[in-house]
Formats: C-alpha cells, structure tokens, sequence
DNA sequence: CAGATCACCTGCTTGC
DNA sequence: TGCAAGCAGGTGATCT
C-alpha cells in the first residue's frame, strides 16, 4: 500500500470497541495529524508507521481495507487522508485496529516469515513439535502468515498427510513441505489472494487463488492427481481437506 | 510446558 | 415459507 506512505491522516473514526479493543477515542485523538513513513506486514499483521506510534491491523477473516469508497453497515474504521480516504470494513469483527506507541506483543511472539524463514531453521523448529502438520502450519509462532486454505493447500501438494507428526518428517519431506509452503503462497500473492465469500483488496478486485485450489472446500470431490475422492476432516477446530491417497498418514 | 479445546462474531446454508 | 441450528475461521484464553 504504498498509496498512503508520505501522507498525513487528517482523522481517524473508529465504530466498533470489538475491533479495537480499546480506547479508541483516544487512537482517534493521537492517529489525528500523523505521518505515515511506511507501511510492512509481519505474518498476517499490517504495520503503518506513524511519526508517532503506529498503527498496526490484522484483517482476521472478513477484514478488507478500502480506498476511497463508501462507508458501509460494516465499517469500523475510517482514516482520512490528505489525498484519500481509508476505510476498514469487516463483517464478523475478528480482525483488530490498534494504536500504539510500541509493537503489540502478539507481534513479537510470531515465528519468522513462512516467505523468509530459511530451511534450516524450517526444519531445525519443525522436530521441536510433536503435534500434527496441519496444526503447526497454523501456529504462528512456528511460522507467520499461512491460515487454514494454504495449509490445506500446500499439504496437498507437498503430499503430506495433515496429521503426520511435524518431529517425525524426514529431511527429504521437510524440504519438499518448505518448498511449497514458498510456491503456493507466493502463486497466491500474484493471484491476489483466494475470494472464498466476498473478499476483495483495497481497489474493490477479487482475488484469484480459490480458482486454483485443490483440496480447501473440494470434499466429495475427485482429486486432480490420482482420482480418489477428497476427505475431509478436522484438526485443531478447523476443517481440513485431504486426499487419502495422495497424501498417506 | 506443549498441545488441545473453547469462545468470540455474523452471514450463509441446511434441514425440518 | 419460516425459523432454528450448524458452519466458516484467526487468535487469545483456558483447560489437560
């Protein structure tokens, strides 16, 4: 979003204590003058830094920041800026807005980037857990930025069974699982994302990446590679989809 | 302590 | 037709 870098927020409005998780008439006071310096992501996290403090977002599952539309029935931020206006909506309200003047700790607890972890420190972290693939995947602390779609996604294409035990993966395997754990989140990146419901990014387009899955929301389906049907199941309180014979246990 | 499970939300789908 | 129950998932709190 380098749109807003070297600008300055005229306002700020927050509506909804759910998202914020705070004071936020207090964010509005200090967010009210600000420069934006730059804008990086960390994991699943935004990070616009301010002259002062930061403003930091995470979109949770229906998050969508828009450029210069509207306000909606599920808008809950707007942030008007000297060439435009921000506006973040989010239907179920599982993302977050916050200011503040350091990182916030969940932050500082993520695991290094699923895009720039190196393998050796991949694999080296991978045997220090014994819960299944599927779940480390999503555990941020192990690495940031895959959810449940991608990890689905590159299991599948790393042929892996989800509940294989992350300490038991052979090197061989582990080098095959980090290496399209990179290529499918980087295809995702150019494909802007996967559009399940009704997610767009900021200049209203949707994504392209749902087009390409293969297993995430395939169950009863034939697989692609080998014809046998696509399993379903759940880990970690999250449906996983599979295929029994690409993927053996 | 690590891993598993629950709760938080709301729109959509399913089933009676 | 209508309405309730079930489902989806990222994360933090709580449980085992």
């Amino acid at each position: 979003m380098p749109l807003i870098t070297g600008h300055r927020i005229e306002e700020a409005h927050f509506y909804s204590k759910l998202v914020t998780r705070g004071n936020f008439k207090s964010f509005a006071k200090s967010l009210q003058g600000s420069a934006i310096e730059s804008v990086s992501r960390i994991g699943k996290h935004i990070v616009v830094k301010l002259d002062r403090g930061s403003l930091h977002l995470h979109l949770g599952m229906t998050g969508k920041l828009l450029w210069n539309v509207e306000p909606g029935n599920y808008t809950r931020a707007i942030f008007r800026l000297d060439n435009g206006t921000l506006i973040y909506d989010d239907i179920r309200q599982f993302g977050r807005v916050s200011y503040s003047d350091k990182l916030p700790s969940a932050i500082g607890r993520l695991g290094p980037d699923a895009l720039a972890v190196n393998f050796d420190s991949f694999f080296l972290s991978l045997h220090k857990h014994h819960c299944s693939l599927k779940s480390l995947l999503l555990n941020q602390r192990f690495v940031s930025g895959i959810g449940n779609i991608y990890a689905d996604e590159i299991l599948f294409a790393a042929g892996i069974h989800p509940k294989a035990k992350a300490s038991r993966l052979l090197k061989r395997r582990a080098l095959k699982l980090y290496e399209e754990m990179g290529r499918i989140l980087q295809t995702a990146i150019e494909h802007r994302g996967s559009s399940i419901s009704d997610y767009v990014d900021s200049n209203g387009v949707k994504g392209g990446f749902q087009l390409l899955h293969r297993v995430y929301g395939k169950a009863g389906g034939d697989c692609e590679r080998c014809g046998a049907v696509i399993k379903r199941i759940v880990i970690a309180q999250r449906g996983t989809h599979y295929c029994p014979r690409c993927q053996r246990p």
